[in-house]
RNA sequence: GCCCCGGUAGCUCAGCUGGAUAGAGCAACGGACUUCUAAUCCGUAGGCCACAGGUUCGAAUCCUGUCCGGGGUACCA
């Protein structure tokens, strides 16, 4: 199977060479049928070099065109003075062989043979349960993790988190609070404390393992509100599919030495300085807008200096890629870190920073304010509850992460049942029971089939979509945008839809039914492949 | 003030590196089940692509400015 725009290319730069003329040929999809399958703009980009009509030039071109018949099977001009291109149905055809021999390889690469990846993403301080707003960042990361692997990329899956600062020491406080609360002792609840019901049942639990004889100053209640924490942390995340493989927290970077070391060379290196009592990263000598602090005039370290020696270590390890998922809130932070490395002659490039916008969770028409210290947030548990996991993933993966996210939970429960995922993978199972249905009456799809008897327009239609998929999957690794994987499934299955009301698949017919068997089958595949990589279920029934 | 993201159909949003009549889902209206699952299909209606300039043969897409929304902005993460 040959690359159509790389074959149009090569046909074009023979017919300019021909012509004397150089240029760079560009061949795009043409969005309209009735422009063929291919089109190029060569002739209009040419116009002012030649001085000459774009229409004449195209003529000009097009007669010295030499192609194949088999692969193209005309060409055309048209208006302002396209070139386009069709390919013939014969050869398309063959895309239905291509798929099913490759199956659940098809629109696989090689491009991470034997590189590494690292992918960190949710990344949320265990201070209370995941937030829809987390939820968005662990199905990005999770599917964008999914298509590295997709392209061969060995890839390591990590959740990095501060457990050394202060948000850590109000959530010990909140819960020693709540203990002697219960067992009736004074014990002043901090201000800007942590507010929801999970508090109080961590200090429960740990009223019953450790009984009444704890000090107010003792770290267990720290200790016990992260494990418990991260527990549900876990336990949420699995049950969408996503699971970390490492993960890292910024006490190792204190305890280890490397955050006092770093300090230490970016001081010989006349970065830091001491200021109102605080400790500063002198930014603005690397270019950047401001300077920062590394440490507060109370001592303790903003999360700056911890991400800066996390970072160096990552890649330390040597990754080929870095994918770091960030939230629309840390998109201030990332420059700094980068600057401090390189400063420090630290090789940053492989470092890829995904920012996502926030997700605004509408309750009853009306904006719900999201903080897990007042606890007015909407967990991700209550939303999988509600929708399940399917629904989840697709809807946080169908939208750009540029774009700001609104979710309304009572039309997202009210429309689960005509969610545009339901749409996808009701045409896996169909299939899947038409091809059930086939088995029945021995016909298998293992046999010989004829191609060219795919003649209807919704069959031509199908397999032109199907034959996309690779190009599909190497742009997404180029951008990074899983929401193209989404369209694009959406997309196969309507134009199933459309083929299953207009051709029926089983009939009378046998050498007929046969090839429809196996474009179902290639339909089938990509559905099935298009779907893993977004971690979404391919049901056989519905 | 400055920086980042966005402003596309009534609602939620797609629209890949500028391309030829701007798309989907939901909502509205009208059709199609004795036939492989109607969680489907077909059709109608709905748009000055925030606004104003600019670049280009050609702009929702690129540049500048304005307005609106979200996030950040020297010691919260």
């Amino acid at each position: 199977m040959i690359d159509f725009k790389q074959y149009i290319k090569e046909i074009i730069s023979n017919a300019l060479t021909e012509l004397d003329v150089q240029s760079n040929v560009v061949v795009e999809k043409s969005s309209n049928p009735n422009f063929g399958d291919y089109s190029t703009n060569i002739a209009l980009s040419l116009a002012k070099q030649l001085k000459n009509n774009p229409l004449e030039i195209a003529k000009n071109i097009g007669s010295l065109l030499k192609y194949d018949s088999d692969i193209i099977s005309e060409h055309s001009i048209s208006k302002p003075g396209f070139l386009n291109f069709h390919i013939s149905d014969n050869y398309y055809q063959k895309t239905v062989n291509k798929i099913i021999s490759a199956s659940e390889s098809y629109g696989m690469t090689t491009v991470g043979k034997n590189k590494t990846a690292n992918v960190e993403f949710v990344s949320a301080n265990p201070t209370g349960p995941l937030t829809v707003g987390h939820g968005r960042q662990a199905v990005l990361g999770d599917t964008i993790a999914n298509i590295l692997e997709w392209h061969n990329y060995k890839v390591t899956r990590e959740y990095y988190y501060n457990d050394a600062g202060r948000q850590m020491r109000i959530l010990g406080e909140s819960v020693a609070a709540r203990y002697f609360n219960l067992i009736g002792k004074e014990y002043k609840f901090p201000d800007d404390g942590y507010k929801g019901e999970y508090i109080i049942s961590i200090a429960n639990e740990i009223k019953n393992k450790h009984g009444e004889k704890l000090e107010t100053n003792s770290t267990v209640f720290r200790k016990e509100a992260e494990k418990a924490i991260f527990n549900d942390i876990k336990k949420t995340l699995n049950s969408i599919g996503v699971n970390h493989d490492v993960f890292s927290n910024e006490q190792t970077y204190y305890d280890n030495g490397s955050i006092d070391t770093l300090v230490e060379e970016l001081t010989n290196k006349n970065l830091i300085y001491k200021s109102d009592g605080a400790v500063w990263f002198k930014a603005t000598d690397l270019g950047l807008e401001k300077d920062r602090v590394y440490y507060k005039s109370s001592g303790e370290a903003t999360y700056r200096l911890p991400d800066t020696a996390y970072h160096r270590h990552k890649l330390d390890r040597s990754f080929d890629l870095v994918v770091d998922i960030f939230g629309a809130d840390h998109a201030d932070a990332y420059p700094d870190v980068l600057a401090a490395l390189n400063a420090l002659d630290v090789n940053t490039y492989p470092i890829k920073v995904l920012i996502h916008q926030f997700v605004t969770v509408l309750k009853s028409g009306e904006k719900v304010k999201m903080s897990t210290r007042k606890a007015n947030f909407v967990t991700l548990d209550e939303l999988i509850n509600e929708v399940g996991t399917d629904v989840v993933r697709y809807f946080f993966i169908m939208r750009s992460m540029n774009s700001h996210l609104n979710f309304d939970l009572d039309l997202a429960a009210d429309q689960s049942e005509k969610n545009p995922v339901y749409y996808i993978q009701y045409a896996h199972a169909r299939i899947s029971n038409i091809i059930n249905n086939g088995k029945a009456n021995n016909l298998s799809i293992d046999g010989k089939f004829d191609t060219s008897l795919l003649i209807n327009k919704s069959e031509i239609s199908l397999i032109k979509s199907l034959n996309d998929f690779p190009e599909v999957i190497v742009n997404v690794l180029d951008n990074l945008e899983p929401q193209i994987i989404a369209n694009y499934l959406h997309n196969i299955a309507s134009e199933f839809h459309r083929f299953y009301a207009k051709c029926r698949v089983i009939t009378d017919d046998i050498e007929l039914t046969k090839s429809r068997l196996h474009l179902i089958k290639s339909a089938k595949i990509v559905l099935e492949n298009g779907l893993k990589i977004l971690g979404i279920q391919a049901p056989e029934r519905m």
